[in-house]
DNA sequence: TAAAAATACTCCATAGGTATTTTAT
DNA sequence: ATAAAATACCTATGGAGTATTTTTA
């Protein structure tokens, strides 16, 4: 089981219906239906009970909505923060120097910043 | 990111060498080179601050160790859950029927229950 | 210069698509 | 009989392997 399987869990769960849910997907119906198969066949377990005109959540796969919805969440909050570390290590760049005056050495720097990185010999 | 992706990045994290990370992934290591760099694409993040003899991890991959195992444990935690449920399920299990004597009934409900299941016409 | 990571390439497994069949009301 | 899910088959993306190059202490 894997992220792109949950989310693809989590729209059959919401629609009680495949084709509903490749739609919203947007995918095809069959490999929808086939990564169910494989999540429960890898869990050992029945998600779905199927009838011709209702589908409906087992209890194992009420349990499993609440789970990945958890897990799904938390992948978003994680990339969120990842985001977010980024952008302090950018806010916390500073450069400083000794010196008596920073006008004469700014362009310098500013042209070492633009300056292809070179290689080392 | 995916599962197999954040196993990859915690044995990375935790052995601090991707040789050895990939000799206990049981793998090669530039397929693990690659992962992790997709990673770091994928996530906008440098996760780890590579020399020759020693990488470490920055503040973001700290962060996304943490948060790995975390994911990882839940994951673990629900596949457990889904076995108990289906042991549950197969508990509760119970035929039941009217009549004088469950003994003369009993071989044929065996039976039904080995037999295959019939097509509907 | 040597140990380690990155790149180049090749191959194969599997996810996804289309067409079709099976199922259940 | 019909709507919906399952199956069959094909294609293509991408994950993993081997060989090689690049890097840096």
């Amino acid at each position: 089981m894997n992220f792109k399987q949950m989310t693809y869990f989590i729209a059959v769960a919401e629609e009680l219906h495949f084709g509903r849910a490749a739609e919203r997907l947007d995918m095809a119906q069959p490999p929808l239906s086939r990564q169910i198969k494989q999540i429960e066949g890898e869990l050992e377990a029945v998600l779905f009970s199927r009838g011709r005109s209702a589908i409906s959540l087992t209890q194992a796969g009420e349990k499993l909505l609440e789970r990945s919805r958890a897990i799904l969440a938390l992948l978003g909050d994680t990339k969120l923060e990842m985001r977010r570390l980024c952008q302090g290590a950018e806010g916390r760049l500073r450069i400083g120097f000794v010196g008596s005056s920073t006008y004469g050495i700014l362009p310098t720097i500013i042209r070492a910043f633009r300056a292809p990185i070179p290689r080392s010999t």
